[in-house]
DNA sequence: AATGGTCAAGTCAGC
DNA sequence: GCTGACTTGACCATT
């Protein structure tokens, strides 16, 4: 079995500098942004640093890298600036044997009714496309999303994400999976998605505990693992636990440690790597990568 | 310097 | 039809 690389999203509160740093439209300007993706690149690479220096080798770059590239009305020509440093950043982080991967937010739809939802939905895949093209990153550097939307026609709306997802281009294609998640579209409509399109399913554990069909967890995972061909790299779990005493879906602010010593022991034998979607971030994810060291995998 | 309202974007529930 | 929640950090106008 290969080992597991731990990760966390996008913001490293222990070094505290700031890697997704935005611009609003009505302030927006070429130089600006300029500067901007210049900072936003600096801590990028301090955080990779970081995370190397500790053993994390799996990290989300933020979709704020590049503040409003995939807006309709701006599409500032940023690829030319930084395409050679991210080049130099995706070098460095492919000998590490580092895992990237990146996560459109909630306004990315694919599936929705209107055209111009969706035709935005495509430049911002676009978008993170070529963050990871420009690293030079083989096709193990996923961009996960989220079905969409339900329009009170669960099988319909399937059916768009379907054709919208066939009409993307080749590139991003092959770095697109999709994700369960936590009242719209569980694993099982995932997988059904993932056979008709030829992506793989990201398995979203904490989604499943609240929104499934009743597969027990070693088979969600053992079916989802399925879903991810020789070039897609070990599959991506997200994992996170209840907020306690939180709403429904809120992710809990610090690792549960026994919660996560129950998921390890439960996910023998699968290999995967695993994104920690946990508010205190790095925090966290070391405290896991420890847990995960002492073989706690091995102690059914 | 600190504060608090606002922000590119979509969906859904509740009125 | 409209508003607020979602979730959340950072911007930026104001003090």
């Amino acid at each position: 079995m290969g080992a597991m690389r731990i990760g966390y999203p996008c913001i490293n509160r222990t070094l505290g500098c700031v890697g997704a740093r935005t611009l609003r439209l009505r302030s927006y300007s070429f130089p600006r942004l300029e500067e901007v993706m210049a900072s936003n690149l600096d801590c990028l690479e301090t955080m990779l640093h970081w995370n190397v220096d500790h053993g994390l080798r799996f990290f989300r770059i933020t979709s704020d890298l590049i503040p409003l590239a995939s807006h309709p009305e701006v599409r500032p020509p940023w690829q030319e600036r930084i395409g050679e440093r991210l080049s130099k950043i995706g070098r460095w982080v492919s000998e590490q044997g580092v895992r990237i991967d990146m996560h459109p937010g909630q306004y990315t739809v694919l599936n929705a009714k209107e055209d111009r939802i969706v035709s935005n939905a495509l430049l911002d895949l676009a978008y993170h496309c070529d963050v990871l093209d420009l690293m030079g990153l083989d096709r193990s550097a996923k961009i996960q999303i989220h079905v969409g939307g339900v329009y009170g026609d669960r099988a319909a709306s399937m059916d768009r994400f379907v054709s919208a997802a066939q009409r993307l281009p080749k590139r991003i294609r092959a770095r697109l999976v999709v994700e369960n998640d936590e009242r719209g579209f569980p694993l099982a409509d995932c997988l059904g998605l993932s056979r008709r399109i030829g992506i793989p399913v990201v398995f979203d554990a904490y989604h499943h505990s609240l929104f499934n069909r009743g597969e027990p967890l070693r088979e969600a995972l053992a079916t989802a693992e399925e879903t991810w061909g020789s070039e897609d790299g070990i599959p991506i779990v997200d994992y996170s636990s209840p907020a306690p005493g939180g709403r429904f879906g809120r992710h809990a602010e610090t690792l549960d440690d026994r919660h996560f010593k129950r998921f390890l022991a439960q996910s023998v034998p699968h290999d995967f790597d695993l994104m920690l979607e946990i508010k205190d971030k790095e925090l966290s994810a070391l405290r896991a990568a420890a847990l995960a060291g002492d073989d706690v995998r091995l102690i059914t």
